[in-house]
DNA sequence: ACCACCATGTAACAGGTTACATGATTAA
DNA sequence: TTAATCATGTAACCTGTTACATGGTGGT
């Protein structure tokens, strides 16, 4: 059957099974997940939802509503749950990061490596602002919400060790090349 | 001036700093570099070079050869190497990964948990066969090359205890429900 | 006889971003 | 009076993937 639905109409599918929500109301839920794992934007959020009702996934209707601007409210559909379903049981795709710094540090011999040291403690800095706000977080409510969490945190701290081996070795690096 | 080029054109510049290569030879040194951090298409590459020559970004000029087809060698010119300047001196974003698992983890109630499992048991086993790998590989020989290892390396192992923890929670969760 | 390597590209599509455009209500 | 909230969308653009297309050489 071939359903395949992309990870936005996936996320999309999840929120509005068993319960309807409007555009704008979609994309504080993407917000409220701290934009980890799911960052649409609105224009994207607004041309994914007809597609959906298009292909039969989910239903629209449309509220008139005084004193606010009408809105559309979409629900998923059967087939869109099991289009969900199918999507949710393939096994998630294993990527190792692809992140922007890797392709500077492996240009390194091309920049000062007092600007790569810059960079460096920008990436320690950030991960170390996330661990904090990670670990402030009340404990979540589900297993589920707790683990992706807990993927945050590993990932950060994974992120501090590297950064802080990482300065270490430039930091040598700059010193010894002022003995020079 | 804002020159502003993407991470790819930043790669391909990077590598025709101070030589000559072929859109093949590029495509191999992609692969070299296991493709973490980079992993462009050929048509990609092929798009790219061309655009690079018209913005003066680079040169190219054609090698016929007897016995294989003929190429086109590229170099970078001046600009190329002052908008890859340019380019490695910006601070690199920062943005913690937006894993298709964590998706699904966070729909979690919607999926049957030894599904979930075996999706979590593949990240882990993955990324044990990434961090071996990396751990096989001969010592890099420049600093920046070593660094981009162990960024790969903490990664692996972020992940992998991630992974090991959401295991242990999973099946609890699973032997709780066969008790029911 | 077959496969890998060398070498370049086009076409169609998918997914996503930024900027633009509008306009009333309500709380500080 | 100023800003945030509610609410929806379009248009232009960029980046990237997959599939298709071609064809000689050299090794097993």
């Amino acid at each position: 059957m071939a359903t395949t639905i992309s990870a936005t109409e996936a996320a999309l599918l999840g929120l509005l099974a068993g319960r309807e929500l409007s555009g704008y109301d979609l994309q504080r839920e993407a917000e409220k997940s701290g934009g980890f794992f799911w960052a649409p934007t609105k224009s994207r959020i607004y041309a994914v939802l007809p597609q959906l009702v298009e292909r039969g996934y989910a239903t629209s209707r449309s509220v008139v509503q005084a004193n606010r601007p009408n809105k559309q409210l979409y629900r998923a559909t059967r087939a869109g749950r099991a289009a969900l379903q199918e999507w949710l049981e393939e096994p998630p795709v294993f990527e190792p990061e692809r992140a922007p710094i890797l392709l500077k540090l492996y240009l390194g011999e091309l920049l000062e490596p007092d600007v790569l040291l810059e960079h460096v403690r920008k990436v320690k800095s950030e991960a170390q602002a996330l661990k904090l706000r990670l670990e402030a977080q009340p404990p979540a409510e589900t297993v589920y919400a707790e683990l992706t969490v807990r993927h945050g945190l590993e990932w950060a701290r994974a992120m501090i060790r590297w950064a802080s081996r990482a300065e270490r070795d430039l930091a040598a690096r700059l010193s010894e090349r002022a003995a020079d």
